[in-house]
DNA sequence: CCGTATCCGGGCAGATACTG
DNA sequence: CAGTATCTGCCCGGATACGG
């Protein structure tokens, strides 16, 4: 497992944008944002991780934990004891990962109400089936 | 506007994660900040971006041009000129989108090798087999 | 309680061919 | 040049059942 899906080297950027898709392709999806956030307020155990987060699976769960953990993001702690306990925690790195998604969250707020303005009068002329839109050019 | 309280990184969102989770679905995918990326250098005709992008198809570069139209991100001009020729562009809230996203370019710059590092050791202690770890609590 | 293993359906993305 | 249309594979992700 843990197949890589980057089939060639289709880099045309700087060397950058490498780094930036490997962050891209964790924050990307649709539960490790959740944990994360999730796990801010402090350490917490599967199971509890699990009630907080409505509609994951343990397949998400346990798969998102692991790779945060895998990329030093997480902290996992297994308790030997009669009924199993193991608990999860932020790592100083998923904080500061915390942070840049916080800023993402700023930009959200700040201007999704402008993109769903946008959004909607786009529908309104059309725009979304790629008809009309011919603008005679200003120069 | 909404208004936010995200000083500190200590809570989870209640609503807000809606509005996290379009943007995160717009910048998630291996395309859209490859394509905006691209067009901060200046305007770029189709042929341009598609020769820009290396590994981009055309049912993707038109897709992604048509969500970031749709969205405001990007705006398109068709000149009824004999060769066809349509530019496309980056609206000042496609900038700002850039800006967010150079942000995440940074953290992924700053802290890539760390987790890199993490990643490898991780492996090589086979932390995906969940064993060890098995800590005295310390309460 | 904490996971792993397996089956399976839906959507996304690549390649190709065609139009204005 | 600038797209649209269609077919297809395949990966993601949910549900379920089982092991430690």
């Amino acid at each position: 497992m843990a197949e890589r899906r980057i089939s060639g080297p289709c880099q045309s950027w700087p060397e950058d944008s490498a780094f930036i898709r490997e962050v891209l392709d964790r924050i990307g999806d649709k539960w490790t944002v959740l944990v994360i956030s999730t796990l801010s307020a402090g350490p917490l155990r599967y199971s509890d991780l699990q009630a907080s987060i409505p509609g994951i699976s343990q397949r998400m769960l346990t798969q998102t934990l692991k790779l945060l953990e895998r990329d030093g993001l997480v902290t996992r702690t297994a308790y030997a004891e009669v009924p199993p306990r193991v608990e999860y925690d932020l790592t100083d790195l998923g904080r500061s990962l915390l942070d840049a998604v916080t800023a993402m969250a700023a930009w959200a707020a700040t201007h999704h109400e402008e993109v769903a303005g946008n959004r909607a009068s786009s529908e309104a002329t059309g725009v979304g089936r790629a008809k009309a839109s011919v603008s005679t050019p200003a120069r």
